[in-house]
DNA sequence: TTACTATATCGCTTAATAGTGATATAGTCA
DNA sequence: TGACTATATCACTATTAAGCGATATAGTAA
């Protein structure tokens, strides 16, 4: 028999796996993420707070969309939430998000672009 | 009038907004990101390079979804197949991948498990 | 109260996709 | 050639969710 193993000398990667459980958590974050409006109102949140109409006026969404987004992110504990008056007020709550933005856009987003255009057969 | 703007003294983020098709690509690459079972493949992967096979095996998934999923993960450019006779051998080609879990698995991982199962209502 | 504004939610249609069993394709070995 | 193994693809079902118009809810102001 050949038993040739691929995957011998395997390089250490310095973090422990992650659980079915985890993994899917991280997946759920991740999809949170995934949706162009919700970048889009995290992209707008991140120069400060702002209500739900103003988030709809700079977004260009439908005002229930982007209450619906919002509940999502809502869930997803990445935005605060705080009632002013007649108006909601919405702020970034979870650092990571910046993080996490910083870290694609700087060293992905053009090439993502090309290569989304390219795939987009 | 009130005229009351909740968006005076925004923040600089230092680095700039991305357009809509850098939105896009974006959202696309996380939604890539954004199931269990490609994550799962992803993890495997991250221990060094794997036939279709052994992904099968380790991850515990049908060998129809495993090809499936590779096929996603590969038109997103996040790995490289390499033929080696019978068998087809998958590997991380996108450094960013290594990088993003890190980010996550490191800051997150707990929390949203423990955010997810208070979530799953 | 009434009128007005801001936000959330409902019901709906539509689109995308995960997972599956079955089948097709391609390589290996005799 | 034929038998066998490994992988990819097809056809299908079921689920999920985005976006929309309409409506409900809640706060404000007269």
């Amino acid at each position: 028999m050949k038993n040739k193993s691929v995957n011998r000398n395997r390089p250490q990667t310095g973090h422990k796996a992650l659980d079915a459980a985890q993994l899917q958590a991280v997946a759920e974050l991740f999809g949170v993420l995934s949706e162009g409006s919700r970048l889009r109102i995290l992209q707008i949140l991140q120069g400060g707070p702002s209500s739900v109409g103003e988030l709809v006026e700079q977004s260009g969404l439908k005002q229930a969309n982007v209450s619906k987004q919002l509940g999502v992110l809502l869930s997803a504990g990445m935005i605060d939430r705080r009632q002013d008056g007649n108006r909601a007020i919405y702020s970034i709550k979870l650092p990571l998000v910046f993080e996490l933005c910083e870290l694609v856009c700087h060293g992905v987003a053009k090439q993502a672009a090309e290569r989304a255009a390219a795939l987009r057969r």
